[in-house]
DNA sequence: GGATTACTCGAACTGTGTTAAGTTGTCAAG
DNA sequence: CTTGACAACTTAACACAGTTCGAGTAATCC
């Protein structure tokens, strides 16, 4: 098969699942590849470029067929479902959220997905500014959200995970903090997807009040 | 002076200004010390233990002074200060925010602005796990968006910083995508702050439409 | 055919986190 | 005093990371 930026970064996002971001190496990649890892570099720049492409064929596989409100969705459902897309998208691989987080896309699946936002947004009444400064509390809610999610689940592979003996009681004195022994622990251990959801639902109750 | 994990924690984050995150090495922490690297390892497990032990005095110095709402404040302004207070803790020091992300937290600290949070949304009137469910969305948004802060920022520094030829009107065709044309390049000039204000109240407003 | 281009490899450089074994200083017990 | 245990640090070295360089191969174009 031939070999290209793109299938190097596929590859990458492949081997991810298997060995994480700390075990993700130029050498590993390449044997992945059947190659050396020298010939990574006439392909691509260095390390953060790949890293780069990864975070750009992400979001690609994530907005795959993202299309307009269909008739009859409220802007609503289809942001919450957007946002659930992202996250989604993000979970697919180990580390995804941290590969992700603070890398610049400028691919035209960027920008259809930004316009195709904004436009729903406009479309339910905002004015382009505030559907401008709307959508990125969204999108950093779940950046934020999954990479700790992924904090939580990545290191458990690994041993001595500090997550695992984390918050729940240890450490916690309940009679100097009642309000959290009661309810962190309960929280501790519900259905990330609910949570994320009621989050996601959170914001867009706070959009939705400054139509 | 006497060396110990707390110093070197504090050290490492005097010098994460002036090398960044990627230039953080053990020698460098050492020298900074003055002591050989292996010496660190008397104090500190490992490098994961000291950027742990680094986001806990981020955070600690954080929530420093941090008191439940004056009397006539609104849990609005207080949340709202609040939120604020950690996105500047963590801008305080080059890639704060990636340091601090994913980190597990076990200090009194954390626990007492736990409750202090809790107990500040329950007075409002919001049951325990309607209050143990909002405040983290806060959280998650101020992480990921200050994220995206310091890799705009952070890269600034370095040659050829991917952002600064970034999203403002490079390759955006303004015909296929007249929206993003239209507010991209303004949202991207304007202050950070204020967006990031702005941002933080459409949460607290939704968080409040849900009273 | 010969030159050019696209691609790959082997070897090596620099720098990283980390470990192992030895050195010094301190200070209390004998 | 001397002894020895303990804490704190050093020196040396290992394994492995990203990356560069120069030489090699294989296809392609004139």
């Amino acid at each position: 098969m031939k070999i290209d930026a793109n299938l190097i970064a596929r590859t990458s996002l492949g081997l991810l699942n298997d060995v994480g971001l700390e075990g993700l190496t130029m050498r590993a990649v390449a044997k992945e590849l059947d190659i050396k890892a020298p010939a990574l570099y006439w392909h691509v720049k260095g390390k953060q470029e790949l890293l780069d492409e990864m975070a750009e064929v992400m979001f690609v596989e994530t907005v795959d067929g993202l299309e307009s409100p269909a008739r009859g969705e409220t802007w609503e459902d289809w942001l919450l479902d957007t946002t659930r897309r992202l996250r989604r998208g993000m979970l697919r691989y180990r580390d995804g959220a941290r590969v992700f987080a603070g890398t610049n896309i400028s691919h035209p699946a960027m920008f259809r997905t930004t316009e195709l936002t904004l436009r729903t947004l406009t479309d339910a009444g905002f004015s382009p500014p505030e559907a401008a400064r709307g959508f990125p509390v969204l999108f950093h809610y779940t950046v934020g959200f999954t990479i700790e999610e992924q904090a939580r689940l990545g290191h458990t592979y690994a041993e001595e995970n500090p997550y695992a003996r984390g918050m729940p009681s240890s450490n916690l004195d309940a009679s100097r903090y009642p309000l959290s022994a009661a309810t962190l622990g309960e929280m501790w251990r519900d259905n990330p997807d609910e949570t994320f959801d009621d989050g996601a639902r959170t914001i867009i109750a706070g959009l939705r009040s400054r139509l």
